[in-house]
DNA sequence: TTTGATGCAAATGGTTTGCATCGGG
DNA sequence: CCCGATGCAAACCATTTGCATCAAA
């Protein structure tokens, strides 16, 4: 596992070409390759970094952020909690395969979704309002199975 | 128009029943009737009513927008540009009918679609993650006709 | 008169910025 | 040396809140 981290981080490496992979920055990294599943914000990614010693700066955090999403690394989205937050972009499989985000009214977890079966809508839309997509953004508010009582109450 | 508009915060009223439906609550909700495919900032609306003559505090402003959001009058929204944004709740149709929007990228304007598609997407995600869909949230990102050089360079 | 609504100003909280300092090439 | 990166504190800006005042039932 954190030899799988080593081994991505090295691959990112060659993505800065202008800027300098500082200690920083690369802890920020390390924090999101370690946490995957999660979604951080700067303040999370803060707390993390504090945990492991080392104690950046919280405006060094947003910068690094800033960059990160600049040279495509992160992908920075808004839940409606109040802090933007950011994860891994994940261009694996191909360029327009994302995911989508299943957002617990309840508890607050943030589940992902990987089927992203917003191709055809996407083509109706395109060609009848004459707009080209770039990108989408989807987000499902309901009631997680943990918080099944919701679930129960409402159906 | 001006009538359609009487009559619709006539129909509105009812559903104020706790709550006094004050001037400054009814202008409010006189310039979501009047601006129905705009999606307001609470300083827009701001600005709007010191256009009308009438000067609401914008600490009302805010206060009036929760109120109606909870009433079920008014959609907040947020398409990542700062602010939250507010629209008319449009339940006509039937309860389970949303509508998407598009973001231009370069002039920001906010497009609507009437286009549901994602009953179909629902229904998979609900049964493979056990999560029950209260509601969703879809913003397409890209370029509006107007904006059409970002799509002849971009295809 | 009593309770809720308003308006102002101050507080809040996430994010950004100015600036002096630091450090790698 | 130089220029970009960092850290700290202050600034920013949308939003919220405390509180005195106002107004309608």
């Amino acid at each position: 596992m954190v030899i799988m981290v080593k081994k991505k981080i090295n691959e990112i490496e060659n993505q800065f070409k202008e800027h300098r992979l500082t200690p920083q920055r690369r802890l920020v990294l390390e924090i999101f390759l370690e946490n995957r599943e999660r979604h951080l914000s700067a303040e999370e990614v803060y707390h993390f970094s504090r945990n492991k010693g080392k104690d950046i700066g919280l405006a060094t955090i947003y910068r690094t952020l800033e960059l990160l999403v600049q040279l495509g690394l992160l992908r920075k989205m808004y839940f409606g909690d109040g802090r933007s937050r950011y994860e891994l972009e994940k261009v694996d499989v191909n360029e327009h395969h994302h995911h989508h985000h299943l957002i617990c009214l309840n508890c607050g977890e943030i589940l992902e979704v990987e089927e992203d079966l917003l191709h055809q809508l996407e083509e109706i839309v395109e060609k009848k309002h004459h707009f080209f997509i770039e990108n989408h953004n989807l987000q499902f508010y309901g009631y997680c199975s943990s918080c099944g009582r919701e679930y129960e109450e409402k159906k």
